[in-house]
Order: C-alpha cells, then structure tokens, then sequence
DNA sequence: TATGAATGAGATTTCATTCAT
DNA sequence: CATGAATGAAATCTCATTCAT
C-alpha cells in the first residue's frame, strides 16, 4: 500500500509548502497586511486549493506558530542536558533562544501572529488552542527556574510559573518591538543585543544574592 | 456672550463622550474588532458625525493614546520631586505606574491601541506622531536611570536609552498578555502582581550591586 | 424706508460674495472637486447661510453660469453696432469672444460648470434653465449668422439656428479641452490660439465663395 | 482539453456583459450618474464578482474608451485606403465617422467617459494612459492633414497636429452636446446632420482656396 | 439673519470563505 | 485533488442638505 504512503507523503509536502509562503510573506510584510489571495498566489495554487489544506486563516498562522515553538523546545532540551544547576541552566535557555531564535527570521514570524491575533476574542475555543504553544515554552521555563529555587542558585522568593509566563511575554515585547521598524533597519543584531541586555538584568534581578557577579553574564555562541 | 462657551465646552462634551465609547468598545472588543461604526451606533451618532469630530479612525486612537500617556506623565512627575535618589526615583516611578495606570482601564486601551498600529509601515509620517507618545515616557525613564547611574544607585553598566526603551516595552508586553484574556478572566489585580514581581526583579537586576537588598522591593499605594 | 432698501442691497452683496467664492474655488480646483464646506469655507460663512442665499449647489453654478453669459453679451452686442455686414459682423463676434472672455478666467468656469452638469438629467425641469444661458448666446450668433446670409457675405445655405448652435458647443469644446490640463500648464494664450486658428477655418468655411481671402483672419485686440 | 478553453471564453463572455451593462447604464443615466453597485446590480452579480473582472471603476471606463477608439481607427484605416489625395482622405475620415460611429451608441458613452475624467488632475499617469485613445485618434486625423497640406489640396497654412486636435475636440463637443438633451430627444439622426453640417464647414475651412466647391460636401453611407 | 450640529445615503474597495465543476 | 468563480459583509470616508437655536 505504498500508494497511500505516498499519497501522504505528498499532502504533507503540499502543506509545508504552504506554511513556507505564508512565513515568507508574514516576514515581508507583516500579518494584517497578507491575505489568504496573497498566500495562494506566492503558492502557486487557488485559495480554494488553500482551505483543502488548513480549515481556516487562522489555522494557518497557528500552525506555524506551533511548529516554531516546538522546534525551539527541542533545541533547547537537548541542550539544557549540560546544565549543572539552575542558574547555568537559565543562561543556557537564553544562550540558545540567542542561537537559535534570534538567528532565524521564525521569530519574527511569530511575534506578527502573536500580536496579530486579536486580545480576548469572544469564542474562548481557538485561542485556548493558541496560547498552548506558549504554554510549553512556558512551561519549560518554569521547570529551569524551579530548579534554580530548589538548588540555591537563583532567588527564592519568585513563584516560577508566574516568572516563566513573565519571561515569555518579555521576550517577544523585544521582537515585537524591533519587527517594528521598517523591514529595512530591521536587524538581528540589534534583537541580539537588546535581548543580551535584558537577559543579564533579569539574571541579576532573578538570581540568589549569594551568586557570584561573573556569572551573571551571557554569552551567546 | 456666554453662549459660545456654551457651544465650545457642549463640544468638548461630544468629543469626550466619543472618545469615552471608543474606549470602553477598545476594552471589550479590542482595536481590530471596532469599527467606525461600532462607535457612532455605540454613541448614537451617525458615522457623519463622528467625522465631525475626528478627521479619521486613527485620529480617534491616537488621541486616546496621547491624552493617557501626558495624564501619566504628570502624575509621575509630581511624584518624583520627592526621589533623593535614582534608585528611589525609579522605584517611585514603577510605585505610579502601578498605582495609576494599573487601576485605570485605560492602560488595556492604551496597549490595544499601540499593538493595533501596523508594524513597520510604508510612511513614516504618521508612526513617527504615534511613537511620540511612547517616546515621552522613554525619555522620563532614561532621565531617572540616567540619575541612577550617575549616583551609583544604578548598575553603572547600563545604557540609559536603551534600557528605557526596553522596561517601556516589557510593561507593554505585561499588559498586552493580560489583555488577550477573556475579559472576563481579566483582572487588575493580575496585572498588578505580575508587574510587581516584574519590576522587583528589574530593579533587583538594575541596582548596583552595593545596594541594600531591603530597597528593592515595591510597595504600591 | 431706506432701512429695507440696504438690507436689500446687503443682501446682494452677500449673494455676490459667494458667487465670487464659488469661481475662484472652481478656478483653482474644478468643479467637481468643490463641495459646498468648501465654499462655506473660503467665504467665512457656515454651510447652512449658504443655504439661505441659494437654494442648492446646482443654483449657485446656474447664477454664475447666468450672470457670465449676461456680461458677454451686453459687451458683445455694443461691438456688433459697428458692423457693416454679415462677415463682418460675426468677425467682430469672435473678436470680442477671444477679447472679453479668454483674457477673463470666467471661461473656465463656466465650461468648468457646464461639463459639471450631469447629460440628460431625471429631471427636466432645471435643464431646461442651463440651457437657457447658452440659448441666449445662441440666438446672439443665430441673428449674426442669419444677417450674414440674408447680405451674401456668408455661404447661403447654412442654417443659422443649427450653425450656431455648433458654433457654441465648438467654443466650449477648445476651452474644456485647455481646463484639462494641470492649471500650471493652461494658459490663456494656448486658447487664444486654438481659437483663432479654429474660428478662422470656421470663417472660411462660413464666408461666401465670393468672400475677399484677405477679410477671412482675425485679429484680436 | 477544451476546458481550459471554454472557461477562458466564459471569462471573456462575462467581462464583455459587464461592459455592456455598463455602457447601456451610462448611455441611460451619463457617467457621473452611475456606480459599481448599479453595474453590480444590472448584471445581476456582486460588487465584489465585478471586482474580479475589472481592477477599478477606473479601469472599466478606459476599457470601453478604449476598445471603441481602436474599432473605429481600424475601421477608418481600411477605408482610408481608398484615398486618391488628402482631401479625399479627410472627407473619407469623416465619412467613416458618421458611419461608424454615429449610428452606434458607443459615441455617447464615449464622450459621457471623457468628460467625466477629472479635468486638470494631481497624477498625471493614469491621466497619460486615458488620453492615448484620443492621441491614437488624433494621431490618424493629423497624418490625413498632413497628406492634403503637402500636396496641395488643404490650405498650406495649417498646423496638422494643432487642427487635428482641434477636430478631436469639436467632434466631442458635438456628440457632448446631444448627450446632455433628455434621452427620449436624443437621436443618432439629430447627430448626423449636426455633424454633417460641421464637417462640412471644417472642410471648406481646411481646402485650399484652389478646391473644386462640390467637392467640398459630404455624403456619409 | 446666521450657524453649529447632525445625518442619510452612498461611493469605492477588500477579504475570508463557499461551491459547482 | 484542484480550481475559477462568486459573494456577503464590512470598512473607511464624503457630501448635499436640514433643523433647532
């Protein structure tokens, strides 16, 4: 039955392709500004060739948000593996959201759609779908920072699932913020930096006083 | 000739009351979902008459954005005549923040608003107006890390300017998260906390490190 | 009773106050580029007294269409006493067209008016009053011609009625087709030419056989 | 796979029907008069289908401008042909028109299209592009004056590309003209004979002094 | 007389989505 | 599976005109 296989196969190639264009195009012109017209004619295909694959716009923008973040979880998992406590542990979660976010356009991308989707709709249903996808890099998060109070190494005091909803939201306020300027004067570097800048003051504010000051510095590959 | 007063401030009436259901449609639906429409019906007026009273939609938003932003600066100003220093001015000016802002609607209207203007837009003309209200902010802000760090309140390492523009847009991104739940989940209380946890963290990262650990806590009004 | 004679004539001046208004706005921006604010506007009145000098928009492009076609022919009929024949005659015509009205802006707007006028209106009632202004003038050239045949200075078989007719929607025509410029490049010179090189082919198309080839070109004051 | 045929044939059916409805819209109510939700609703589709087919108002309006303009040149051309020398072209040119045109309604929603075009705009590109149908018309009426004045048969004096334009405009005038009367008044005959009658009047004017008179009338199909 | 305020009606255009083939 | 065609609903904005004061 390797014709179903097949079948399948090429489906999902479709569908890839088509999360492609629309990434390519989120990151050309902004979210508001793409139409499900723009998507079909940058794929090649009709729109009604669009909606066989994904149920709606917003399915389309949810996906890719989805994929990023799952990608980026597996990134940093396998790299958390090193950590030896919980304050190497944060500083390699945002020593490779540096590497690998702040390296690849996703971020941008995602930050759009974020911020494209509309706050408090009135159908709880899709966005509870939505929020998931922060929910697991969220929850990573937590689980570092958590590991840091147990072990002494960062602040006591701080309530990590609320620190770890914190962080997220501040990370993407960064990239929003640079996806709005002018495609043109648009820079990794300055995200980088900006982003270094806010990591080592939230190391300081988030690590035990007894840490030692050379190690609350990042430095990303 | 009392009845040109009359007429003026009867004027400044109308303008307010539009203004005030376009806030309240901002809080309950959010910028993308209102139109100019939502607003006459909600006003009982005619969309003719709204025009009368605002030359576009974006006049509308921008005026909302602008009125609260000044009415916060002033607020904040006062307060920090009594700073003796840079690290107590910084906390008097996160204690405003979340004593004014935090218990007004205004600032789930204001983030609206400015999430709402299309990221990196063609013209520079208008975007560079609406910053202006951001910009205001920024620059109070730099002005007391500035001082911070020039008394050695402050972790002397920091860029002023930039560090400005970052703790504007974590605030924003603080409130903006809070905003995207249902409205009925929404909850000043919530954004209160998480700024203050935020903040303390902040400041924690943003003193020097000779500072004693006891200032660095908030505690608002 | 002067009291009621200068309000009168107060009220005259009002009246021409905004037809004065009226021109210079269609002058500088064309007519259907001119709303009844603007006129307001420009003549510091409010919309609504507007409305109490005229009864519509249209009534006011209908006075000024009037009050212009009046003015030429009263200066015309006094050159046309001179004449000595036909020839002559509508020679001095178009002597004074090219004289009194291309050197005045007045043949702008009301060309500018005239191709404002929707073609073959619902209603009749107020066409049949435009066309009056033209009608006027028409019967002006109907009797030049008419003389012109009636002495065998002009080819005698035209029709006097039909031809004037033509001759006036010929005049409109070099006119609107100047007003279509950009007002930068129009020139009242440009249409002095056109004029002249089209009444003078008209000239010798409407003169005798028998007519002197010297008495067949014009020359405007 | 005729499919793909038929389909491109169905398509081009449907933008021709919206033209038609269209043109019968503007013959009956004149170009100012009528909307995209007036074609909308005589073709018995959306605004939005018409949308499909045509970019803009705009463009519906150049379209039909356009494809009468080449009709009749094509038209004209092969006739002219025929031509022994530039008097005969010319009275042949104008022959074709009354022809041509006259008898066919396109005239008046021609001339209803070209004096809807804002006289003097702001951009002059698509203003450019709408002129070139007259230019393509002026073009061929200048290159048949030409012809007579070189060799003799028209009056040396003329300047071809100023009378050309000229003619252009006079013709437009004429048709203008019957398109103002009420509908049930207008009549192709009326068009005819006024036009007969100028023509000929333009032709005695442009012959040279040497032409045979009865050569000098028309005597249209 | 004069006017500020109000408005109904309409214009053009866009877009996510559906459906017959 | 793929698509061309169609559309309802909406959005922003304009304007001649009326009316209460």
């Amino acid at each position: 039955m390797g014709i179903i296989e097949r079948k399948k196969r090429e489906r999902e190639k479709r569908r890839n392709q088509i999360l492609e264009v629309a990434k390519a195009l989120i990151l050309d012109r902004g979210v508001p500004a793409i139409s499900m017209q723009d998507i079909a004619d940058e794929a090649e295909l009709s729109k009604a060739t669009i909606y066989l694959y994904f149920q709606s716009k917003e399915a389309i923008l949810s996906e890719i948000l989805g994929t990023s973040a799952d990608a980026f979880i597996a990134y940093a998992e396998g790299r958390l593996e090193a950590a030896s406590d919980g304050l190497s542990a944060i500083k390699i979660l945002w020593e490779s959201y540096l590497g690998f976010f702040v390296e690849s356009p996703d971020i941008f991308i995602c930050t759009g759609i974020k911020n494209y989707i509309p706050p408090a709709p009135a159908s709880a249903g899709s966005e509870i779908e939505e929020l998931q996808h922060d929910r697991k890099i969220r929850r990573l998060i937590a689980k570092v920072l958590k590991r840091g109070c147990d072990d002494g190494t960062l602040e006591a005091s701080i309530d990590p699932d609320r620190i770890a909803r914190i962080v997220v939201m501040i990370t993407m306020a960064i990239v929003d913020n640079i996806a709005r300027l002018p495609r043109s004067e648009r820079d990794a570097k300055l995200i980088r930096e900006d982003m270094q800048d806010t990591f080592e003051i939230l190391l300081r504010g988030l690590a035990a006083s007894s840490a030692e000051r050379s190690l609350l510095s990042l430095s990303p590959s």
